[in-house]
DNA sequence: ACAAAAGTGTTGTAGATACACCCATGT
DNA sequence: ACATGGGTGTATCTACAACACTTTTGT
């Protein structure tokens, strides 16, 4: 009996990192949140069954996903004997209609910040992923999955403060400081500078905005070992 | 259908990094060199099923395993559809005695420079295997797994080298160039020295022996965040 | 004029790099 | 005495860290 998990991250700038649950229509756990999974066909690869599981019970698509681990204790799952293997994806909440579907009553956003209670040990999933799109973020340019195209500045910056401070107990690493973080960033070469302006109405400065230049990343991942270090 | 395989290595200072193969006594790929593993047993955890596969297969017990990553190509053994959840493991071989058992011919250990056309997709999990071995030593001090309790430092030093020269295309990263690599790690301060030496008869100075200090990893853990980042 | 966010430059410092010679043993 | 591996110190340089004021907009 094997199963697939979708731990599914959106951010915005109102709600910070949020997460992709599903609440069940069925026991066990009827009624509580869970992330969106489901069971593996025969035949069908781990990446295509999440796919599936995520089409039908949310309706959307992602845009990253990369495998998290596999979770195996025998007694995660109170019927009998459930191995589920978990998957991360990140998307762009603006580009997705979430959709119910037959498994699940609803599909909803929650931001992650002290989530709990979920169906099964999906807890513990969620915190994994947590921890290891932390990580990720800092050597893999994989936050950008998570901003749209173009994006200012700030939007950066408070995507990686948001999710390094989720845990870390609020005391940020020094590069986070504002001047020293975008130095650093665009030391790196693979941020375009653009000529358009965003200005939220209501307040400040129009910010310039920047897009992620992947062709660029390419050639600085050739010229240095790999990842990007911050 | 369910599986686990082991990737575990063991390191000698005559044949560098090595892996444990069995021969397969059966068909597919019979007679075929492949990982130990099998099926997981209803109600096992995956990983008293991997323990449990070793212990048959090789009759070995390992010191630390950490799981890779699930492989689950419809395609990856020719059967029927079996999704293999891939464990590496690191063992002092010195501590340990092959043996061969039911289902398979034999084990032993191989060099991993170069080694190929292993059964099913394990040379693709080798590979995985490695480079994750590889770098996670540059960020957690699992070398020590490899390594005698007590050792002189050219081992540490000869054991990070062949390992990070591996696949590297043989051009060591400058944190590597001798004077440097142990002035950094004695900063950390996670290794004893002892006052034992160590002389291999035929040849050079007798060498110092060093012990690594797992308290004072947990201390350095503490006041660092994490890891030691070498 | 004031509030609200965007934007920016310099200096000190710690850690990384680069480099070449002496030491203790066995034969 | 020579071969073999063990062992070390210092100068330079680069990259991280710390720090506060000015700009552009809306109200």
């Amino acid at each position: 009996m094997l199963t697939v998990d979708a731990v599914v991250f959106g951010y915005t700038k109102e709600k910070g990192i949020s997460v992709l649950l599903v609440k069940r229509k069925y026991p066990p756990f009827q009624g509580k949140w869970a992330l969106p999974g489901g069971f593996v066909d025969e035949g069908e690869s781990l990446e295509d069954a999440v796919a599936r599981e995520l089409k039908e019970e949310t309706g959307i698509e992602v845009g990253y996903m990369e495998q998290l681990y596999t979770f195996g204790k025998p007694d995660r799952d109170p019927r009998k004997h459930i191995v589920a293997v978990a998957y991360f994806a990140l998307v762009r909440p603006e580009t997705v209609t979430l959709v119910a579907d037959t498994d699940a009553e609803e599909a909803a956003w929650f931001p992650v910040e002290g989530l709990q209670d979920l169906a099964f040990d999906h807890d513990a999933i969620l915190q994994m992923a947590i921890e290891r799109v932390r990580n990720k973020l800092t050597y893999e340019p994989i936050g950008f999955e998570l901003l749209e195209e173009k994006f200012p500045f700030s939007d950066l910056e408070h995507l990686y403060t948001s999710l390094i401070a989720l845990e870390t107990g609020e005391n940020l690493p020094k590069f986070m400081e504002r001047r020293n973080f975008k130095k650093k960033f665009m030391s790196l070469g693979i941020l375009e500078e653009l000529d358009d302006y965003l200005h939220y109405p209501g307040s400040g400065r129009p910010a310039r905005l920047y897009r992620f230049n992947e062709k660029a990343y390419y050639a600085y991942k050739k010229r240095k070992g790999m990842g990007f270090e911050l």
